[in-house]
DNA sequence: ATGACTAAGTATCTTAGA
């Protein structure tokens, strides 16, 4: 049976509840994995999204910070969420279809300021996140399985506006990229967004601080939807739905889909 | 110059985002 996944980084889901439903309603997701829910799970507005077809939920949450959803119009059962790094962050929740595809939902640290681990300890959690990562996947290699989130990475020089301007900025220096890539390899994972769309810029993130944000268009691919060889020949119709980012009181991300024909 | 915004908490500023 076909369906169509879609991530997208909210900014908090409560304040944004409204902006989930349009989307839900204009794009009919099957599956809407969600980052940076602010929201302990038990106060998500889930009712709102059941309404509208979207009965299922697993979700991790914390007061203020991370969190991750997935709302789902198919069965979906609990496939674990794992702790990397050992922060105590509620950033990874995992699902699994009827038809056997696990879906995991990632949000992965910042990272901070400053490139170094050595004065910046959020820089060295977040390369210990990817590592972790790695290792979970060299430990249990996925199958039949799709990633998506906001990884907070943009690897390649299309997926920034400069790629020159950024390479000491954290989100595109060279070890934070050999760390993603070493993570993907490890679970044999597709870049389905590429797969679909392999030349030109391509971005699913613009700052709130620019004036005008669409003019400058100086945006970075942050947020990403893998799948594993087995499934990503299913895989079409990628799109990252840069409209969504200018509606009324946006997130600063876009939402990225994906369908598959399974 | 990217360039000065946005959200949550216990909150009238701090921390975090990236």
């Amino acid at each position: 049976m076909p369906f169509t996944i879609a991530t997208w980084n909210i900014n908090s889901v409560r304040l944004r509840a409204p902006l989930v439903e349009r989307l839900l309603r204009e794009e009919v997701p099957d599956i809407l994995c969600l980052q940076e829910c602010k929201s302990p799970v038990e106060k998500i507005p889930r009712d709102a999204f059941a309404a509208l077809g979207y009965t299922h939920m697993i979700a991790r949450g914390q007061k203020g910070y991370n969190g991750v959803a997935i709302l789902s119009k198919l069965p979906i059962e609990e496939a674990g969420a794992e702790d990397h790094a050992g922060l105590g962050h509620a950033r990874h929740v995992a699902g699994r279809l009827e038809n056997g595809v696990t879906v995991h939902n990632f949000y992965v640290p910042a990272g901070g300021d400053v490139p170094d681990r050595a004065v910046n300890e959020k820089f060295g959690q977040k390369l210990d996140y990817l590592t972790d990562m790695r290792d979970a996947f060299r430990c249990m290699p996925p199958e039949k399985a799709i990633l998506v989130g906001d990884l907070n990475i943009a690897p390649g020089e299309e997926d920034v506006w400069s790629h020159k301007q950024l390479l000491k900025i954290v989100s595109h220096t060279p070890v934070e990229v050999a760390h993603l890539e070493e993570m993907r390899e490890a679970g044999s994972w597709v870049d389905i967004t590429r797969q679909d769309i392999p030349d030109g810029k391509l971005y699913s993130w613009w700052s709130y601080r620019a004036r005008d944000w669409d003019a400058a268009d100086k945006g970075r691919r942050l947020d990403h939807l893998w799948a594993t060889p087995d499934i990503s020949g299913a895989a079409h119709s990628s799109r990252i739905l840069r409209h969504v980012r200018g509606w009324e009181k946006p997130s600063d991300h876009a939402p990225v889909l994906a369908s598959f024909d399974l």
